[in-house]
DNA sequence: CCAATAGTGTCTATTAGACAATATAAG
DNA sequence: CTTATATTGTCTAATAGACACTATTGG
């Protein structure tokens, strides 16, 4: 905030002429689908200029200073624009800015990453669901997206070693199993049923509804996330396999 | 990344010509002296037009965009500027960005935070420590940057529960009970001897130099941080006090 | 009754915490 | 020997992991 370019002659108006880098909001958006983790992404325009045309790229783009009060109503809007959720499980995951990132000049995007249930919202035309397998994506993504989205999926994951964060990927009512599914699928590995569901129930995170899940066995309590509920942090991680 | 000020005309140089936000680096310095946790600040100048003329501010500035190669060099920059210090601990700590927390328009930071030994470095003028007391800091800051140090000090005693961080605030050679009073130091309250000296020494972070720390009692082995080591994680917390 | 999944209980191994015991220096 | 701090050992409590056992549904 010093403000090195600062020359002899300051005006009312200050020292505020020297080139400024392009500033972006760049959003990771991750749902449970089927038996994967899967990240959404959109298909950057043919258009003869734009930089990485046609290329799959997270969701964002500039910051418009008349539109976005701040850095987080500027991702919570692109969020909506792409899924129609409005309040999502939303954190700050970092930010990304150099010199050649982007082609079109000095560019600092500032990511974040989002978790939403499955059936939530509905799609933009543009965008579509990716499937993670074996903890990364296949295909090559625009700008240093790719970057961005590994370590979005290694910080989900370390999270989710001692956090009650898969809780937000789940819909609004859900069982134990369900949700220890949710976190095998993200950690990748198989977790123990009791001491699964000793620690979750300890976390008081969720509370049971009236209500069962019947099936072709016996039937499992349904439960839904405690209201204005901050994650969770456990005090031990899941043991990890050594 | 997409896009939104997208025009009609698209010239081969594409479509940049709407309003940037301010781009700037802060860096929160961390040191131990004496029996406090310490943060670097710099006073802002008296200068009319200069916003919070003479408020405490933490070290920091607007990207160069041709001295800057990328944002953690820029920090990095900062940093030795301030404090002469080359390769400290320097992480990522978040961004602030909105329309208002800078009078001189919509601006954005990205914030980093450092820890370097008590000795390291020599000061610039302009810079002074102050110490955390009670886990604030007593004096207002100018810009947001209180809000960004308190995330800072809540990072950092996060962290220490769980990691090695605290290694990075010693001297070249140190004892364990040096180390566990600066652990103590950060988190405000004390730990328990033989458990602190268990949990430090199975994680092969340090190693023992051929030296002993002398003194009117037993001599305390000496010990140096692994060279090229990251932070190591350990698998559960400190327990906390209930 | 059988198959399938939900949910509980029992045992063991690990480790943090409390705290006592021992070690090694200076004076 | 005394004082002071470093370092180690012993015991207990808590809990994760392994795994077996019981419960409850549909067919």
């Amino acid at each position: 905030m010093a403000g090195e370019p600062r020359s002899k002659d300051l005006g009312k108006s200050g020292q505020l002429d020297f080139p400024r880098p392009l500033t972006t909001v760049d959003v990771v958006i991750f749902t449970i689908s089927g038996d994967s983790l899967q990240v959404l992404l959109v298909q950057r325009p043919a258009d003869e200029g734009e930089p990485f045309p046609q290329a799959w790229a997270l969701p964002g783009g500039f910051v418009d200073v008349a539109k976005d009060r701040d850095l987080a109503a500027c991702a919570a809007r692109k969020l909506k624009d792409k899924t129609g959720v409005m309040s999502p499980y939303l954190e700050q995951l970092g930010s990304w800015g150099s010199a050649t990132r982007d082609p079109r000049g000095w560019s600092a995007t500032h990511a974040y990453f989002a978790l939403i249930p499955d059936d939530a919202g509905t799609l933009a035309p543009d965008a579509r669901w990716f499937p993670i397998q074996g903890g990364r994506l296949k295909d090559k993504l625009a700008f240093d997206h790719g970057d961005i989205l590994a370590t979005a999926i290694q910080r989900l994951r370390n999270k989710v070693e001692y956090t009650s964060l898969p809780a937000y990927l789940m819909p609004a009512e859900f069982t134990l199993p369900d949700l220890q599914r949710v976190y095998e699928i993200v950690l990748d590995r198989s977790l123990e049923k009791s001491a699964f569901r000793t620690r979750i129930l300890s976390a008081d995170m969720i509370e049971p509804v009236a209500k069962m899940r019947r099936g072709p066995n016996r039937p499992a309590q349904l439960y839904r996330l405690k209201k204005g509920r901050e994650p969770v942090y456990f005090v031990r991680t899941f043991n990890p396999p050594e």
